[in-house]
DNA sequence: GCGGACGACCC
DNA sequence: GCGGGTCGTCCGCT
């Protein structure tokens, strides 16, 4: 910014940083009610909004391209053919681009045939000899060429599009170590791949560099040609017609036909009543907030720079952080923020931040000056988190005592929207506060006088960042949060560090045993096939033999070929028996197991006594999007079941040597016993007051029978419709799953909802519902939008409508486990138990019984497992105990 | 080294 | 062509 007696004129390629705000951007975390994908006009708009405050330009205006073909393209076929379609969640972004920018006041232009990069040139070469200071931002390499001293580059770094970097005639010769005007013929020489132009192969900017700092220029180096010496000069010369096609479509027209005059393009007023029209379409509330606020200022900004620094205190101890705390602790009642930086899994620093400010201790075991955090720490003050979990395991394991609840602001941001919670730290700000979160470069030397404490800054924009999240949940989310995850963090967080005893020596044995056969059966297979090497792994290897070698009937199509999974092995079985399809069926069934098991050997953690090995998984509150946790590293929510080989493995599962035994308890048919309750179909919730064997019951229904007279064929028939209808299963896919005719499926279940009429009402209410008001609800409030039961694909429509079917059973379901493991915790402690919960599946918990305290625990679970929802029909709940997880099976 | 596709395990 | 997950392997890509 010189002379500030010149105007400044502001010119933006809009298309290529639309284009890199998209990538830079998640694209699910910027999506309307209705699915219209916003990150890109999100990404721009912030950017643009920076800039009018950091530059001021007087004079402005945004170019975009019309379309992919320019007289580039006539000149040179190939010229950007190379470029992947455009991704369809990018279309349709430009237009409301552009109508955002008109409510701005701020005008687009276009020019049939050019590129946007054209009336860049052709505005920067008027705005220079009309005595304008112009900038340029613009993601296009092409437009260094058009720098100079009245004409700067802004140029999107690698870091996002807010970074933008300078380019200054100087700031070129820095970086590519030529003039502005030479750099077309260094990419000229070097070539751009994104455009499909080729290079001269060997050149790179380096060599491109010295050639021009010798002979000036590609005509230069094109006359003095013949002393190049070496590969590179003969490389030269045999494609230096690349390199001047190359220069030739690099050009930009600095003269093109355009409609306005740079004088034209003085800032106009905004249009508010069009910003909060288009604003509000695109749901952008804080961007229309500050949009509102520059158009107020009426260009005269001097707003605050978004990207603040938190206000840090240095480190504080003993009296003065006593003191801190009071204070801050007294001006915040809805808690202070605190974040845990840790090294392999030991506390190294904490960051603690109030209203005001936020201040940080390096922590060092022992040390008797940080008392007064570890009393606050221990009081039942809230604690504001993101991603608590991990960090609370840290203060655990270092021995402090956490009272209080955890806010976690990771969980309230996932409870508002549960597809895509955010990761990072630096997400969850940008989404709640858009601000960008400062962050340490790691390569980056700081002198310590200088050094920040992240750890506090953190701290700041965790507790900013949690409290917005917190305020937009609607009151059954907030609900879910505080009476449902938020005390269940802590449970799975001490559930985690105990993790479960595993005996090693017997999954060795497993492993030992599995290794031995694996050789065999693989030498087994390809016999059979009569093939000397294939791998059995490879699914497009084992096309090859299946379909070419053996000839077998193609099978169901997969994206990359056919499938050659369990299902569709078994029906070439049937239709074409062939010893190498078992071989292959028990290789699988092997390797599989085989890899389960050294997965979990390798997760073991090996203690000190015999007998103490243990595993621990950690749980992913925000994993799902209907409400259940996951498990992962490993996981332990996909043990083996089915086969006796599999349960093997859950033999292995054990208690510790101090307990006495295993106890497991788990809901019996709880998502029916959901969809009976949801739906209120009287038949279904007297089949299951009735307490016989619902399958059988419902048998006797669909198929007008006695009870007694339900073949175990009926049986399974039904049980496989009950459970299908809770997951929209249509006709098709029972007829595949029972083998049978799909008109004979499709009169089954006409039968089953002609004798439970309730159950189809309630399910079709659910996606009319859900389609009304956007979102499915759980019985505890819990929400998940669902955007695309509007989509007009209808893939993706109908897959939106099954999963909505699914998501109030599914996720009431989660309600109720997560309820029962939070009264059971607080019911173990209460009653000063050494028992312990250590394993939940979904609707299934594990605990270690402590000796003496079977009879106790057992009924204490049952309690408070059944009684955590009052449903139409009881909770039944089924315990069984044992040595090891399986025998513990009931 | 990364990531998509596939296949397999669980509820 | 049935909802929700995790993970290992293969294989093509950068």
């Amino acid at each position: 910014m010189t002379a500030p007696e010149k105007p400044t004129l502001m010119v933006i390629d809009g298309h290529s940083l639309a284009y890199r705000a998209f990538f830079a951007l998640p694209v699910d975390s910027f999506v309307t009610n209705d699915g219209q994908h916003t990150n890109g006009i999100h990404g721009f708009i912030s950017m643009l909004v920076l800039l009018l405050q950091n530059e001021q330009p007087t004079h402005l205006a945004v170019a975009f391209d019309i379309s992919r073909h320019s007289f580039r393209t006539r000149e040179y076929a190939d010229y950007k053919s190379t470029r992947d379609v455009t991704p369809p969640e990018f279309k349709g972004q430009v237009p409301l681009l552009q109508d955002a920018l008109r409510a701005m006041g701020i005008p687009t232009l276009t020019k049939e045939d050019y590129e946007a990069d054209d009336i860049l040139a052709t505005l920067a070469r008027k705005g220079r000899e009309e005595g304008f200071n112009v900038l340029l931002v613009s993601g296009d390499r092409d437009t260094i060429q058009l720098v100079n001293d009245e004409v700067t580059l802004l140029y999107p770094s690698t870091q996002g599009v807010s970074q933008l970097k300078r380019y200054t005639p100087d700031a070129v010769v820095e970086r590519y170590a030529v003039r502005p005007e030479q750099y077309p013929d260094v990419a000229a020489l070097v070539g751009e791949k994104s455009d499909n132009l080729p290079g001269i192969p060997k050149v790179g900017e380096k060599t491109a560099a010295k050639w021009l700092a010798k002979w000036g220029s590609l005509q230069g180096i094109l006359d003095h040609q013949d002393e190049i010496t070496g590969k590179v000069g003969e490389s030269f010369r045999e494609h230096q017609q690349e390199a001047v096609r190359n220069r030739k479509l690099n050009r930009l027209v600095d003269d093109i036909d355009l409609p306005v005059e740079p004088g034209d393009l003085a800032r106009g007023p905004m249009n508010t009543t069009a910003i909060r029209e288009v604003f509000t379409r695109l749901q952008f509330r804080t961007l229309q907030e500050r949009i509102l606020a520059l158009a107020e200022s009426n260009g005269a900004e001097t707003s605050a720079p978004p990207q603040a620094a938190a206000p840090v205190r240095a480190e504080l101890l003993d009296e003065e952080l006593e003191r801190w705390l009071e204070t801050a602790v007294a001006a915040s009642p809805e808690g202070l923020a605190l974040t845990v930086r840790t090294l392999e899994g030991i506390v190294t620093e904490v960051g603690i931040s109030g209203p005001d400010e936020a201040t940080f201790l390096t922590w060092i075991p022992g040390r008797a000056d940080y008392a007064p955090f570890e009393s606050w720490l221990a009081s039942g003050a809230p604690k504001i988190m993101f991603d608590a979990k991990a960090q609370l395991k840290a203060l655990l394991r270092a021995g402090l005592a956490v009272g209080g609840a955890i806010v976690d602001g990771q969980i309230a941001s996932w409870l508002a929207r549960p597809q895509n919670p955010p990761k990072r730290l630096a997400e969850f700000v940008q989404q709640q506060l858009d601000e960008a979160l400062p962050e340490g470069d790691p390569n980056e030397l700081v002198p310590p006088e200088d050094a920040v404490s992240f750890a506090a800054s953190d701290a700041w924009f965790v507790r900013r960042a949690t409290l917005e999240a917190l305020a937009r949940l609607d009151p059954g989310s907030r609900g879910v949060f505080d009476d449902i995850e938020a005390p269940l963090l802590t449970v799975l967080a001490r559930m985690e560090l105990d993790g479960v005893a595993v005996d090693r020596s017997f999954l060795q044995a497993l492993i030992d045993e599995q290794r031995a056969k694996v050789e065999g059966l693989r030498t087994a297979a390809l016999e059979a096939a009569g093939v000397e090497s294939v791998n059995l792994g490879s699914p497009k290897q084992l096309q090859e033999v299946l379909f070419d070698r053996l000839g077998m009937p193609k099978t169901r199509k997969t994206k990359t070929g056919y499938s050659t999974d369990a299902d569709a092995l078994a029906e070439l079985e049937r239709s074409n028996p062939h010893p190498f399809l078992g071989a292959l069926r028990l290789y699988r069934d092997t390797t599989k197991l085989l890899q389960i098991e050294e997965t979990l050997m390798r997760a073991i953690i090996v203690g000190e006594a015999p007998g103490s090995d243990r595993i621990h998984t950690t749980y992913v509150q925000v994993g799902s999007a209907s409400g259940r946790l996951s498990s992962n590293d490993p996981n332990l929510q996909n043990i083996p079941i089915r086969s006796s080989e599999g349960r093997r493995v859950r033999q292995a599962f054990t208690h510790g040597g101090e307990f006495e035994t295993l106890l497991t308890a788990d809901y019996s048919q709880i998502e029916m016993r959901i969809m009976a309750h949801l739906s209120g179909d009287e038949q279904l919730i007297a089949a299951f007051n009735a307490g016989e064997d619902l399958h059988r019951f419902v048998g006797a229904r669909v198929f007008h029978v006695d009870p007694a007279d339900v073949t175990p064929e009926m049986r399974s028939k039904v049980k496989a419709m009950s459970y299908g209808l809770a997951y929209g299963l249509s006709a098709f896919g029972l007829s595949k799953q029972l083998q049978i005719e799909v008109a004979e499926a499709k009169g089954l279940m006409e039968d089953y909802f002609t004798r439970f009429g309730k159950v189809r009402d309630y399910l079709r209410g659910v996606v009319e519902q859900a389609t009304e008001n956007g979102y499915t609800e759980t019985i505890f409030g819990r929400r998940r939008p669902f955007p695309d039961l509007k989509s007009t694909n209808r893939l993706a429509r109908e897959n939106a409508q099954r999963a909505a079917l699914n998501s109030p059973i599914q996720g009431s379901a989660a309600d109720i486990i997560k309820r029962a493991m939070i009264a059971i915790d607080t019911r173990v402690r209460a009653a000063g138990l050494s028992s312990r919960m250590l394993l939940q599946v979904h609707d299934e918990l594990v605990f270690e019984v402590a000796f003496g305290e079977t009879e106790v625990l057992e009924a204490l679970v049952r309690t408070e497992m059944s009684g955590a929802a009052e449903l139409a029909m009881p909770l039944d709940v089924q315990v069984g105990i044992g040595p090891n997880w399986d025998a513990a099976a009931h």
